[in-house]
DNA sequence: GAAGATTACTTGAAACTTCAACTATTAGCC
DNA sequence: GGCTAATAGTTGAAGTTTCAAGTAATCTTC
């Protein structure tokens, strides 16, 4: 902190920073709530999203937990709860022994692929629509750009 | 669900929805981070806020959780460890017997009164900072558009 | 003015997340 | 090879959130 930015934010600052923590925490919410139709949390359709997307539909833990941007013990308690539900197995790594694949499962497949049509379309209707082409550009260069300053405040941090 | 729109995301709208809820978790995660020097979430911070600036540093329990976006249940659970900490009580409503105030202590206050302006800076830092006035203008607008719409669907689910 | 519905809030249990500690294995280094 | 450090993943406990059910008071309406 250099001292020199005033305490408070003026009011084109505070509508701009209200307007997004709002309408985000709302739109979560939303999302999670459509996609509880099908068993999902927003976490855990990542989770299998990226599994069904890799190769042979497994996927190291680590790796995994990283792509789908979760903390590795989170998504072993997850996987856990997943595995129970049948959607995913653990298997044994060969080629480095601690390790292990997270594979998914015919079913697992099947949820995920139910559930993916209706998940875009929730995205679609509740974010993208409300937006043009054009502000659908500018947003990913503005969302780009304060992803670049959390790695850079990382950089100064770390 | 009208079956009109394309099922999956084209290259515009693929870049403008990972680009915002992934500069959205990481914005969260960072600001969260930066309130933890104050033994603070951010819904709690939030709590705090808003009671700072009731009049008589206290409101309904029912009310504050509507302005602070938390349920009932959670902010009485939240209320609950808020007062072992020394930073809010809870006070009959003699008016309404049901209810009850919760009222923030010096205690309380102080602690608000000294996180505040390093969140500020937080979300000034992490957020505003890397938008020029005129993004922060058109974010708002984006952004209440947004929150608009989902009032809309909620309209037409209910 | 009493029955029934609604509102305000709390509570306990279940589910979820985080955190620190732990095991097992591999990598780096002399 | 053998020692230490780092990595992969799991686990259990503690804290948090959600959910459904509970109590108590107030409102409605006839």
């Amino acid at each position: 902190m250099t001292g020199k930015e005033p305490k408070w934010l003026n009011s084109r600052e505070m509508k701009a920073w209200r307007a997004y923590i709002i309408a985000s925490r709302r739109l979560l919410e939303a999302l999670e709530q459509d996609l509880e139709d099908h068993d999902l949390s927003m976490p855990d359709y990542e989770v299998l999203a990226q599994l069904s997307e890799a190769p042979g539909r497994r996927m190291r833990m680590s790796e995994l937990a990283e792509i789908a941007m979760v903390s590795k013990s989170r998504l072993s308690h997850r996987i856990t709860v997943m595995e129970k539900a049948g959607w995913v197995k653990r298997q044994a790594c060969t080629e480095d022994k601690r390790g292990s694949w997270a594979v998914m499962t015919e079913k697992g497949f099947r949820a995920i692929v139910k559930a993916a049509p209706d998940h875009v379309q929730s995205v679609r209707a509740r974010f993208l629509d409300q937006l043009s082409g054009k502000d659908q550009e500018n947003l990913a260069v503005l969302f780009d750009r304060i992803q670049t300053g959390l790695r850079e405040d990382f950089k100064n941090e770390a």
